[in-house]
DNA sequence: GAGGCCAGTCAACACCCTGTCGAGTCGATT
DNA sequence: AATCGACTCGACAGGGTGTTGACTGGCCTC
C-alpha cells in the first residue's frame, strides 16, 4: 500500500505490475463481475466464477486482482467517477435557480447510481465486511459532503437560506438520507420510495431543511417576490 | 419455518425444541457473542469462537442455534423490542408540544441503539448478505414508518403541519436518514455527526421537513402565537 | 540463434470454516 | 431396569481462499 501508483495518483487495484496483452483478461474479469452481479449477490459469486467467466483458471485470477473485493473496488471507482462527472459544476450555479439546480444535482446522482445499481448494491453489502470499500466510500462521501456544505454556506451568505444547523452536519444528514433511500429503492426490500418519485421526495426534504421552503428565491430577488 | 412458535407468536430462533438446563448454555452463547462483538467484527467471529466461549464444542452449538446469524438475529430482536418499548406512546402525545415530543422520540431511539451499538453495527453489516436479517429489519422499519406516517397525517389534520409530500414517503425518507446517520456516528468511519449533536441535527431536519419550521405550534394555539 | 528474462498460466496443495452424521452420556420417567 | 429425550462431541464431507512451484512462449540481447 506504499508504492506503485498510477499516473493519476490512485493506488492500482488491478494487476500487480507491467503492461501487456493481459489487459483484455483484466477487462474480461471486470465484465464478468458486472454480468454475474446482475444475476446474483456478490457473496454468492466465487473467485472461480469470475475466473471461469473470464476464461482463466482461479490461480490466474490472482495475477490480475489480489482478491474478489478488489474487482468490486475497481467497479466502484468507475461509478463514483461517473457520478462526480455527472454532478459537474451544478452547485456553482445554484443561485440562478436554487430549486432547479438542487433537483438537477439529485437527479444526476440518481441516474448515475441507478445505471449501475448492481455495483452500488454490492458495494453497500460488502462495506460492512471490507475496510477498503468502507474507506473508499467514506472518501467519496466526504467529497460530496464538503461540496454541499460549501453550497449551503454560500446560500446562507447571499441571504437565500436562513441560518440553522452547522452546514456540515446538515450536509452529512442530507447525503446520508439520499444514500439510504436510494439503497432501499434500488434494492426493493423494506420500506422504499417508488423509483419514479424518489428524486422529488429527496429534493423536498433538502429544500425544506436548507431553506425552510420548497421555493427558494433565485439570485437578487427581493424577499417576498416570486 | 412453519411450526413451533413461542407463546408470543414469534418464530423461535434458538434451540430446536424442549426446555431444560441448556437454557444457560443458550444465554452463554448470546453473552459470548455480545462480548466478542465488542472486540471484533461479526465476520471475524467463527462459530467455534462462539462455542468455545460458551464452553461447548462446535457441533453442540448447532443444538442451540441453526447458524451464527441466528445468534445475531436473537440479539437484534432484543434491541428492537427495547427500542419499541422506549418509544412508547410518545407519538400519541405529539400535539402537546410537537418539538419536545419529536425530540423525545429521536432521543429515545438514539439511547436504545447507542446502548447496543455493537449489535446494531453487526446487523447493518450482515444485512447485505443475510436475507433473514434483512427481512427482520425491514419489518421493524416498516412499523416505525407507519407510526411516523400516521403522526404526520395527524399533525396535518389538526393544521399544525402543511400539506406536502405523501406522508409515507416523507416518513421513509426521515427514518432512512436516521438509520444511516446513526450508523455513521456509531461506526465512526466516514463523515459523521458528533454523537453529542446527532439528536438535535436529526430533529432539525425532521421538524423542517414536516412543519417547515423548527418551532411547530402546540395544540389549539392560534396561528402566529408562540 | 543461443541464452535469458519475464508476463502469463495452472495443477496441486495447505488451510479454514461450515454444516451434518452417528455414536455416545445422563437424568428423569414408567 | 428399560426407555426416552435432552444434550454432547469426534469425525467427516464439502466448498471456499490464497500460495507455491513448475511450465510456456514471446521478445530482447549479445
Amino acid at each position: 500500500m506504499t508504492s506503485a501508483r498510477t499516473p493519476t495518483g490512485a493506488v492500482p487495484r488491478g494487476r500487480r505490475a507491467g503492461r501487456s496483452t493481459g489487459d483484455d483478461r483484466e477487462t474480461a474479469i471486470l465484465a464478468t463481475a458486472e454480468r454475474l452481479l446482475r444475476e446474483r449477490p456478490f457473496g454468492d459469486i466465487s473467485i472461480d466464477d469470475l475466473a471461469r467467466g473470464a476464461g482463466i483458471s482461479r490461480p490466474t485470477f490472482y495475477f490480475y486482482f489480489p482478491s474478489k473485493d478488489a474487482v468490486l473496488l475497481t467497479l466502484l471507482d468507475r461509478v463514483t467517477e461517473e457520478a462526480n462527472a455527472a454532478a459537474g459544476d451544478v452547485l456553482d450555479r445554484l443561485a440562478e435557480d436554487p430549486r432547479a439546480r438542487w433537483r438537477e444535482l439529485i437527479a444526476r446522482f440518481h441516474a448515475a447510481f441507478g445505471g449501475h445499481r448492481d455495483v452500488v448494491l454490492a458495494c453497500a453489502q460488502v462495506r460492512g465486511t471490507n475496510p477498503e470499500v468502507r474507506r473508499l466510500w467514506a472518501e467519496v462521501l466526504e467529497r460530496w459532503v464538503r461540496a454541499v456544505q460549501a453550497a449551503i454556506e454560500s446560500e446562507r451568505a447571499r441571504g437565500a437560506a436562513p441560518d440553522g444547523l452547522p452546514a456540515r452536519d446538515l450536509a452529512i444528514a442530507l447525503n446520508s438520507m439520499n444514500e439510504r433511500v436510494w439503497y432501499a429503492t434500488f434494492a426493493g426490500d423494506g420500506p422504499a420510495v417508488a423509483e419514479r418519485d424518489v428524486v422529488d421526495v429527496l429534493l423536498d426534504v433538502w429544500l425544506t431543511a436548507i431553506y425552510r421552503t420548497t421555493t427558494p428565491p433565485p439570485v437578487r430577488s427581493p424577499a417576498g417576490t416570486p
